[in-house]
DNA sequence: GTCTATATCCAGATAGAC
DNA sequence: GTCTATCTGGATATAGAC
């Protein structure tokens, strides 16, 4: 094979592979991993099934694939967010208008929440997929350094901490459930609502 | 048959449907529809699987009956919540302690709330199942009303009165979710974070 | 009412042709 | 790289014995 049809080839194989992905991710989020059919992914896909194995060799492969990226992406966002130069009161609105944000532009945003969630209920999933949620963990952290931060400064309430950060963060996962329910006609609420957990006046813009 | 006879027969019969129901429920929850086997249920039941399709014709029956429980021991619960003698503010109140309560104490009421999600999300659901899961209007409905009477009374913070629904729910859905995941290690956050949403001070009880 | 055995079907995965 | 054909396994559902 000449090196211009190697690089042809691969450039096919990488086009493949992502299409494949993105409608997986979309498969699975809506029809979870049990129900979907790997030749749904393959029709979705536009391709046959046979080929489908010829860049995953597996349903599971693909999944355990997803979730990991989903969970990158989240941690990264998360990190980057902690490291910022703003206050914690800045991090907290900036995390739930660009989630909120996200959902309403990029899909893809609200199917990585439920990749997630879906790995982190259910049972019946790769055992690599179970090592991946443990990550979990790390993103619950990071949100208590914060809101920790935001009640030493003395912006924020002074519940538990680790409390609040739990009701933030499933509070966000629910919004991304909605959203995903909703489909398109989702409008994504005032950012302000979930603020009053955290403050006791929410500054007015006007 | 002697009608003595007949009368242990149909207890049985309940029995073992009450037996069936109830740990379907839990492989539902925990598994999701697709992924739960029909001998999972029947193991878990000690029953052999042939026995399964005395009881229920298809897997898709006890899911049904059970969304269907769901959503009415839901809607009766708001509905009454909402005619009891309190304030909005009490009502709303009264709600997020039961909810967190409830997961705490007693692990259905966050299995059903699983249930309900599961139906709502996948598309993988009978057609039975997909027309339950349009009552779903009612309960963001009777919960509007509340927050708008509150907002009347002068109690509630002024956002659009369906946003704070919207999140109101959602974020009670995502605390059963997280509960879920959680299983036994779940501690009930205080009420109040929640409260936060919805009043601008929370009065102290001390 | 309950079990075991069996028939049927469908999905996952492989093999081989082009 | 891509397809069609095929093998294999597992899950649903039924039949028949006790």
């Amino acid at each position: 094979m000449s090196p211009r049809n190697k690089e042809l080839n691969e450039e096919i194989k990488d086009v493949r592979r992502e299409q494949i992905r993105s409608n997986a991710l979309k498969l699975f989020a809506s029809k979870g991993l049990a129900a979907t059919k790997i030749t749904d992914i393959s029709t979705a896909s536009n391709i046959s099934q046979g080929l489908l194995y010829h860049y995953y060799k597996s349903k599971e492969e693909i999944f355990v694939e997803l979730l990991r990226d989903a969970y990158d992406k989240m941690i990264a966002a998360v990190l980057a967010l902690e490291r910022l130069p703003l206050s914690p009161l800045e991090k907290v609105k900036l995390a739930i208008e660009k989630s909120l944000q996200g959902f309403d532009e990029n899909k893809d945003t609200a199917y990585y929440y439920l990749l997630i969630n879906q790995a982190a209920i259910f049972e019946a999933i790769p055992d690599e997929a179970k090592e991946i949620v443990k990550k979990r963990a790390l993103l619950h952290e990071v949100f208590t350094r914060i809101v920790t931060a935001g009640q030493k400064d003395g912006t924020f309430k002074k519940y538990d901490a680790k409390d609040m950060s739990v009701v933030f963060w499933t509070s966000l996962n629910g919004l991304a459930i909605y959203n995903a329910i909703q489909g398109a006609k989702f409008k994504a609420p005032d950012a302000n609502i979930l603020m009053g957990m955290f403050i006791e006046e929410v500054p007015s813009t006007n």
